[in-house]
DNA sequence: TGGGTCACG
DNA sequence: ACGTACGTGACCCAC
């Protein structure tokens, strides 16, 4: 970075704040804490940013540019400017001292000026350097208020954010972007649009679409005024009303190049960074990963400790009376660290380097005859397999680890490359894996437990996973045990890519590993997933969540292990068959489409599609909606409305369908089939939703098509095993508006569930004040979307919307549901009251759902969070119910010794694979136990089909 | 890699 | 005044 006669000047000016705030968000949902309990997110994104632009871009030039500590110009022109802004998260204010640190250890100049803010003086730079003969100026901000600044040099670089690329707007950019001839009229559209964030009022009435056609129209915020008489009703009122207030807006809006700054090239210049203090710094903060990229220093690490049988015939393995506390002289562990470290002050032992542990290599029969004696004697042990993959059904086990004190854990290699001795071997440890006393602890255990079913190993006993546990603690966050391992323990496991490499052609496996490398991997994972689980398992309690971990979400983990590895058969050849039908229906309509356009092109294209439709055959007729990013909106909405007048809006839909059919279903689940048994084993992720429902991938089960014919055809290629089987669905009839029944107690509800009589129906009669027997069809359907817009958490707009009326007729349908269910209307307003209080909602069970943003000042975003706390307490509950019914019926099947075995949840419905003879049996009692799995006071109904494939059992 | 679209409850 | 039903996952195209 030392200055070698550069070619071209190039400067970067950053914008501290804003990236510093952004930096910050983006670890909301992982922060980053550090061992003094510093959260280090705004700290860590802000550098990584700075480190990127460096390295990648290599500037000749560079500041970093802060806005004033006090108060600026546009205080004084406008009060109330940013006055609704939120005062600086704490986390945010302990951080800046640090960045300016750092900043500083990287030689780079720190720009403030007092009076004004970070735009202003990068404005200014900016506009002077290229004045200066600078041939590329980047203003580095994610602030959209930049782009009145651009020109043929200066720029806007976006950079990368949580997974985006880093993005240059040049000119031509923000020209499309805002529709407009001059940069400077970005000033104009924002200030008629107004911005909520720096409380710039703007003009009522007057949004980005808005404020876009006008100043398109009129130039300037200055001629829209002049002009007023030309607007019309309501929009000439609020314009004439609050000129004065848009004037303002835009002049808020400006940004000034006028800053009192010298421009001074050389005190820009970038040079070597002050390592000594780059190095103090970071580690300080313990950003690690950051010293090595940036210092090209990495981390040193100890191996685990081979037991060799020859030194002797003293065991590694503690000896003891058998009770835990006396094996060991000391407690090691991560844990007992941390807590010295508050005592003595500065020392953070962090990695496995600077832990006491004492990891074995278990490698001898007699040393694994050993350590399957200790095993048997604990309560609870926490374990982990090493495979040569991720996919259950090709992996095979490398090795097994065990851990049962902090610190102290074992790993025992597995002979990969011999089936027969590695199942010989696995045999070895089945007294203790099938131990029905013993509890078993693990991070995402139901791997491990599909891993050992592969040789025939049946985990006996309870299991504890650390990520249930977590995602009950915190639904809407990742539940990675790295990132566990640093917010809880403050240590940073060794991550695989440091074992096995990076992803790439030839990806090794820990196959490829020397098992006492993997020795040190395997052992520290079982040992900081039972650390894990000696931190959540108090924080659970006192949230009342550890019921629901250890009576529903650990005790299905086998039960989904079971779904899973059972699979479902899918019939290829009629996949096959449809396929075919299929394409030939699309290139049908593809020909008949082309005729219409007058042209070929990319059906599936949204760009092309938007082009033919309203470029060359200008269908819609002028109001033409268009999508976020600017392209012509082809959605369903948008293609049913053109339906009418363009038949071939309605090929494209049909298109749509048909390819969609092909490409997501028909031709991706034979693909999907396992070869060695030839059905589709799915995954079930069991902490993904914010509400408590499961999710399926790999394939998604949860969303094969039914609800048109050409795609319910697929489900009939789902079949029962053979000849001899049958699939039985059964599936909650209304559970979520029985849910709803039970929560508000309305006793109208209540009456209509308890009778039996058709809820929509029923419904649909008291809205619209009919006898029962006089409601018809259409008022039943908009009384069956009421219904839903109710456990969603209902709103005028989705009504009216979804049922096509105007917003009136929408507003007097709620309305009038309310006067007849006002019990629901009370519930959803304290659901509402609730929540503002707690800042979550909670199911029947106790589940969480965290709704942080209940009190915001944003409208939208409290609206939002509104609905959810109507929607989750209800959704969440309907899950946890279908989850004790999976777990009573998984345990009466396997207590029976009945073939019958589940195969697929969908939300509410379960679906069989069983022996024909055992039909009779277990109808009536699968149908008991989805019943009864959580009384309400309302009866809940299950309706039951079998058929020889999943269309007819419905 | 994200946005658009669409499949399900 | 503002933007709108709740919860998911997969595919395709364009960047």
């Amino acid at each position: 970075m030392t200055d070698t006669a550069p070619a071209r000047k190039k400067l970067f000016l950053l914008d501290a704040f804003a990236l510093i705030y952004r930096a910050h968000f983006a670890f909301s949902k992982n922060p980053r804490i550090n061992s003094k309990g510093m959260n280090t997110g705004a700290v860590l994104g802000f550098t990584n940013t700075l480190v990127e632009v460096l390295q990648k871009e290599k500037p000749t030039h560079i500041g970093v540019a802060f806005d004033a500590a006090k108060k600026t110009f546009r205080h004084e022109q406008f009060a109330e400017y940013k006055a609704q802004r939120q005062a600086m998260p704490e986390d945010i204010g302990t951080a800046i001292p640090y960045i300016k640190k750092i900043i500083q250890a990287f030689n780079i100049p720190i720009l403030m000026v007092d009076g004004f803010e970070a735009d202003d003086v990068i404005g200014t730079l900016a506009q002077r350097a290229e004045e200066h003969g600078f041939e590329e100026v980047y203003m580095m901000t994610p602030d959209k208020d930049y782009c009145q600044l651009v020109t043929e040099k200066v720029k806007i670089y976006r950079p990368a954010f949580m997974g985006n690329s880093a993005e240059v707007l040049d000119l031509d950019h923000v020209l499309q972007r805002f529709e407009i001839d001059r940069v400077e009229q970005v000033t104009d559209i924002l200030g008629l649009q107004g911005d909520a964030s720096d409380n710039i009022p703007g003009i009522p009435g007057i949004g980005e679409k808005t404020a876009k056609a006008l100043i398109k129209q009129y130039g300037s915020v200055e001629n829209l005024i002049a002009n007023v008489d030309q607007l019309k009703g309501k929009q000439q009122e609020n314009v004439r009303n609050f000129a004065e207030q848009g004037l303002l807006s835009k002049e808020l809006a400006t940004i000034h190049v006028n800053v009192p700054i010298p421009f001074e090239p050389e005190e820009l210049c970038c040079s070597v960074p002050d390592e000594e203090k780059l190095t103090a710094l970071f580690d300080e903060l313990e950003f690690r990963q950051l010293a090595a990229r940036v210092l090209k220093t990495g981390p040193v690490r100890t191996s685990a400790t081979p037991i060799s049988p020859a030194k002797g015939k003293k065991s590694l393995i503690p000896t003891g009376a058998g009770h835990q506390a006396s094996l060991f002289a000391a407690p090691v562990g991560i844990t007992e660290f941390i807590e010295e470290d508050e005592d003595t002050g500065p020392i953070v032992r962090r990695t496995l380097a600077d832990v006491a542990h004492q990891y074995h290599l278990v490698d001898t029969p007699a040393l694994r005859k050993e350590l399957l004696k200790f095993l048997l004697q604990q309560k609870e042990v926490s374990f982990d397999t090493e495979t040569t993959g991720l996919d259950t059904m090709t992996a095979r086990l490398v090795g097994l680890s065990f851990c049962w004190l902090p610190g102290e854990a074992y790993y025992v290699p597995v002979p990969h490359d011999d089936d027969a001795a590695a199942q010989a071997l696995v045999d070895e440890f089945r007294p203790f894996l099938e131990h029905e006393g013993i509890l078993k602890i693990g991070q995402n255990i139901k791997y491990d437990l599909t891993i050992l079913k592969h040789y025939g190993i049946r985990i006996g006993g309870p299991v504890f996973d650390t990520m249930l546990a977590h995602y009950l603690l915190e639904p809407d966050m990742r539940h990675n045990m790295d990132v566990l391992a640093e917010t809880y323990l403050h240590y940073t496991p060794i991550s695989i890519i440091e074992l096995i490499g990076p992803k790439g052609k030839k990806q090794k496996t820990m196959a490829d590993i020397p098992p006492a490398e993997v020795a040190d991997y395997a052992c520290e994972d079982a040992d900081v997933t039972l650390q894990l689980k000696h931190v959540f398992e108090p924080k659970l309690e006192a949230l009342g969540l550890l019921k629901l971990l250890n009576e529903v979400e650990n005790p299905l983990v086998p039960v989904l292990a079971d779904v899973e590895y059972e699979g479902v058969r899918i019939d290829s050849s009629a996949m096959g068959e449809y396929s075919a039908q299929l394409q030939g229906y699309i290139t049908d309509i593809e020909k008949q489409i082309f005729a219409e356009a007058g042209q070929e092109f990319n059906i599936g294209s949204p760009k092309q599609l938007g082009e033919v439709l309203f470029d060359k055959l200008q269908l819609g007729g002028g109001k033409i909606k268009k999508t976020k990013t600017g392209q012509y909106a082809t959605g369903e909405e948008v293609l049913s409305a053109l339906a009418p007048e363009a038949p071939v809006a309605a090929l494209i839909l049909e298109h749509r369908q048909l390819t969609k059919l092909r490409s997501t279903y028909v031709e991706a689940l034979p693909q999907l089939v396992c070869s060695l048994d030839g059905r589709v084993h799915t995954s079930f992720n069991q902490a993904v939703t914010a509400t408590g429902r499961l999710s399926s991938t790999n394939p998604n089960l949860q969303n094969i098509p039914i609800r048109t014919e050409k795609g319910r055809e697929i489900r009939k290629a789902f079949v029962p095993r053979d000849a001899d089987h049958i699939l039985v669905a059964a599936d909650y009839s209304q559970i979520e508006l029985r849910i709803m029944a039970d929560f508000s107690q309305d006793a109208t509800m209540i009456e209509a569930f308890r009778q039996g009589i058709d809820i929509h129906s029923s419904t649909a009669s008291k809205v619209f004040k009919v006898p029962l027997s006089e409601v018809d069809s259409e008022m039943r359907r908009k009384a069956k979307t009421v219904n839903f817009g109710i456990i969603y958490g209902i709103s005028a707009f989705g009504l009216a919307q979804r049922l096509g009326i105007g917003r009136k007729e929408a507003v007097d349908i709620i309305e009038a549901y309310f006067q007849e269910f006002p019990a629901v209307k009370q519930f959803m307003d304290a659901s509402i009251n609730k929540a503002r209080e707690l800042e979550y909602a909670e199911t029947l069970l106790g589940r969480r759902r965290y709704l942080r943003d209940i009190n915001s000042r944003n409208a939208t975003l409290r609206g939002f969070t509104e609905r959810n706390a109507i929607n989750a307490p209800i959704q969440g509950t309907a899950a946890d119910i279908i989850k004790i019914a999976m777990i009573r019926i998984h345990d009466w099947l396997d207590k029976e010794k009945l073939g019958t075995r589940m195969i697929l949840q969908v939300h509410d419905e379960l679906v069989f694979d069983a022996p024909k003879e055992e039909v009779d049996l277990i109808i009536p009692r699968i149908q008991e136990l989805m019943i009864n799995a959580l009384p309400l006071s309302v009866p809940m109904e299950v309706e039951v089909g079998t058929g020889q494939n999943w269309l007819q059992a419905h």
